[in-house]
DNA sequence: CTTGTAAATGTTATATTATTACATAACGTT
DNA sequence: AACGTTATGTAATAATATAACATTTACAAG
């Protein structure tokens, strides 16, 4: 079960939008789109994304510096994210393949170092794009 | 067998700096470190990072925006990179495991997206850091 | 209900990362 | 030499993100 986040304002105010968008939004065109609902400055949007991504509400595609709603509903993890980008039309979306996350969550190397968390990032071109 | 690329005179100092420092460097730190040597503007240090980076002699930690050289000497891969980063002291090193870069090239999920490139970020921390 | 504390907000300024636009030079091939 | 491609130089600016500080809200313990 995942634990219930009590959003606040800004926090439901900025999830909403990026969440209905259904697409990666960037954090200054999210700022574009909620001033009018007063949230003015761009510390306000970064904080609150900041929340979201802590709480596997949205994940950041670091490639992109992008961020879009957890397309995994029922999984809280922050913590093991996949994520598909075509490079021809930039749209993203996220892996949910639980023998790919197991391969990783389990993967361990010489190094002795403990992996607590990992970010993947497949790009190609998107089933639209290449029939172009 | 890689391929040989003579390198450009800019693109030759900031691959010897990145590649000497043996670790992680930002842009601008890069800036700074090459500016006695005449080149003084952002731009000139990101076309030659980019250059650097398509052919594969360095890579960006695309969740921390910095450039270390390739430590996979024999691979002549910037299509098939994994990363292991410590969240404590930020220290990364490029992981090599055949197995993974295998699984990882292989993987194909039900999107009908055929990928030809992937980044993959372990977080962690180190041994020293668990040590402390 | 009040007091303490953590979380969230508001606001201004600034730091950091990266690109646009345009002009010139060097390199490699025919 | 003439051509196309790659690299360089320079100035300005865009895009992304954080620091610092003041205030407010939420919520639980006493
Ligand atoms: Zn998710
Ligand atoms: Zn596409
Ligand atoms: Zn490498
Ligand atoms: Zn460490």
């Amino acid at each position: 079960m995942q634990k219930e986040h009590n959003l606040s304002k800004n926090q439901k105010i900025i999830f909403d939008l990026i969440d209905k968008s259904g697409e990666p939004m960037k954090a200054y065109s999210i700022l574009f789109n909620v001033q009018k609902k007063g949230i003015k400055a761009p510390l306000q949007v970064y904080r609150a994304l900041d929340k979201l991504v802590e709480i596997g509400k949205i994940h950041k595609i670091e490639s992109r510096n992008v961020f879009i709603a957890c397309q995994n509903s029922s999984c809280q993890i922050s913590k093991a994210t996949a994520f598909s980008i075509c490079e021809s039309c930039e749209n993203v979306s996220e892996i949910s393949n639980s023998k790919l996350s197991k391969y990783l969550s389990n993967f361990s190397d010489e190094s002795g170092m403990k992996y607590s968390k990992y970010n993947l990032e497949f790009f190609g071109m998107c089933k639209k794009c290449k029939s172009k």
